[in-house]
DNA sequence: TCCGAAAGTTAGCCTAGGCTAAGAACTGTT
DNA sequence: AACAGTTCTTAGCCTAGGCTAACTTTCGGA
């Protein structure tokens, strides 16, 4: 029988460590729209609107990038706008949030189960739920189940 | 005393949701330059060299866009480059591949133990590894001391 | 009503990170 | 020693996502 470590599984084959890099482009170019969304979707529950200076202001960004970012998000159908009236989204959009806040909820809930006190949870959250596999979520799903059920 | 619901922390104030966003941006800016590292220490260690068409390959990116990339790792001090001889790693490049390993290895081990199979633990940790915080890598150690020690 | 402040857009710029196509440079083999 | 094939670079292009400055549009209060 070969060597066989158990510590260093290092290089994979160039093919499935190529694939893998390309999901991860993948995931970070919707990454954006799914943040954008997901805000969205909270200032029209919390607020009744969705006003572009807000999201602004809590994306940390200026008014600018707002206006160009939600131009692709229109383009990709996942937004519509009333000028001074206003952000909203389409049922794609919707959608998308919805699954959004989803994961962003069931990753918060998951990682205070591991141990993270709530709000490093959720400035974890915001980046880890959108590198999140379905496979991992349905994960952080059942051990939240046994943990909690 | 006021309405407390326990399920929807929904808005935080909007400084430190820009905040949080910031940082997630921070974060992504360095997730291609620990990537490459990572591949270039990977590969020094199990082939002895790291040849540019090696890391294109393994990255699923052409060969140009591995010579910019590479370009601005070293005006980032991360890399060295001997044209034909493969890429080598600065003492600051060898901090930060060692840094990345760990975390990446870390959140495999992690991933595994709250029931990923080590594949899909392998993809997942790719993105992961890049956006959990060191508090939140704590966490996943303890966890993991907890449940192997 | 009107006018100033707030909100939104536009123009012009930048960086990172992708691509292809074409050319230059090196290496190993004969 | 020379050539074929590999490797690397260059040029030129693109998109996403940032910025500031200047402009337009709308809203609300005096």
């Amino acid at each position: 029988m070969p060597t066989r470590r158990s510590t260093p599984r290092p290089l994979p084959p160039a093919k499935k460590q190529a694939a893998r890099f390309a999901l991860q482009r993948e995931a970070d170019r919707t990454a954006t729209a799914e943040d954008y969304v997901e805000l969205i979707a909270d200032l029209l529950r919390e607020e009744g609107e969705a006003r572009a200076v807000d999201v602004a202001r809590r994306m940390g960004v200026s008014q600018a990038t707002v206006t160009a970012t939600v131009g692709r998000l229109q383009r990709d159908g996942l937004v519509e706008t009333k000028p001074y009236r206003g952000l909203f989204l389409t049922a794609e959009g919707q959608t998308m949030a919805t699954a959004a806040k989803a994961r962003h909820d069931l990753v918060v809930r998951f990682l205070i189960a591991v141990g993270l006190d709530a709000e490093t949870a959720e400035e974890d959250a915001e980046g880890l739920e959108h590198h999140a596999s379905d496979k991992a979520l349905a994960a952080f799903a059942r051990f939240l189940a046994e943990r909690e059920g």
